[in-house]
DNA sequence: GGTCAACAGTTGATAAGTCAATACTTTACA
DNA sequence: TGTAAAGTATTGACTTATCAACTGTTGACC
């Protein structure tokens, strides 16, 4: 009966009844994702500012007065972001956010949030919180901290740097 | 006390200290997935293809030999796509996929997948297998399940039908 | 049979993401 | 000090995603 594996293999492929619990669990993560980026997403869009836009905007509103260094900001984003400059550039045509050499190092550009961002943040608040709260309301909060030790584990398990978007550094 | 509220909310909201742990899951579940579609992009890349135009394949190859009308296949995809008409056309430009009207309905185009799109899957899945087994080495089967079930009550509690990507239908 | 609303896909315009090459500044070192 | 190497952003060329308008087709109703 060995010949006959790869057709069954073949076979298997055609109609694919057996997932396994790993696959199951990739496609959820990537699936849960796109939900909750649209649903974040359509909360944000009538304000003009994108999930990315806002997720920077909340890394420089934690950076503080001083602002951040372009390329630090990457280093706190929730998704990676090579078109971090152009981002920035879109926050700044807005008027949410400034850019300014900084004096001792020339090479680098420190990004702030202006006083227009910080309002746009609390404007957006409030649907935003309310957003996660519809989002959040089938898991208990022992399910949320369970799911983020899993999530913790599967980033882990592959070498990733255990970043939070908006907590600010300790200095 | 209580003029100060705001101005303790505006603090706290300047360091952020405390994320809710729903918001950590959030931000978890956004930024695993951003990993994992890295990851196995990473792995598809070489071979031409992006990981939404691969799901599609899969979907056409659970689909069978009659093929799948194109809106229906993006009921079946792990993310939403509008962009379905021009992501086939890639596949088609390839030669993974064509495309024929039907001829009881003409309005509908039965998209189908061709010998070489089979020949792509079988290629890509020995290397997207062991990209699966390094993402998933740090979860046991148990927590896999575990992750997979909290999932969907996330998604369940947005209202979202628990589709699956390359599950056939019944017939 | 003729008209109209609903349906299935496609196309166009615009925005956004991605990768590689470039400009400018600083540091190391002969 | 002069030159090379590395660091920090930015820009350009290209691909992809997104939303809205459009074409062609069908079915229902008069």
């Amino acid at each position: 009966m060995a010949p006959g594996r790869g057709l069954l293999q073949r076979e298997l492929k055609q109609s694919r009844p057996f997932p396994t619990a790993g696959e199951e669990a990739v496609l959820g993560v990537i699936r849960s994702a796109d939900l909750l980026r649209r649903k974040f997403g359509a909360v944000l869009e009538p304000f003009g500012v994108s999930l990315q836009q806002y997720n920077v905007l909340r890394i420089l509103r934690g950076a503080g007065g001083r602002g951040l260094p372009t390329l630090e900001i990457i280093d706190r984003m929730i998704e990676q972001a090579p078109g971090i400059t152009r981002l920035i550039d879109r926050l700044a045509d807005h008027g949410w956010a400034d850019r300014s050499r900084c004096a001792e190092d020339r090479r680098v550009v420190y990004c702030r949030i202006t006083q227009r961002g910080l309002e746009l943040l609390d404007e957006v608040e409030p649907p935003l919180q309310s957003a996660h709260v519809q989002v959040l309301r089938g898991l208990s909060e022992a399910e949320q901290g369970t799911l983020v030790k899993l999530l913790e584990q599967l980033r882990g398990g592959s070498g990733i740097p255990a970043h939070d978007g908006e907590i600010s550094p300790g200095t």
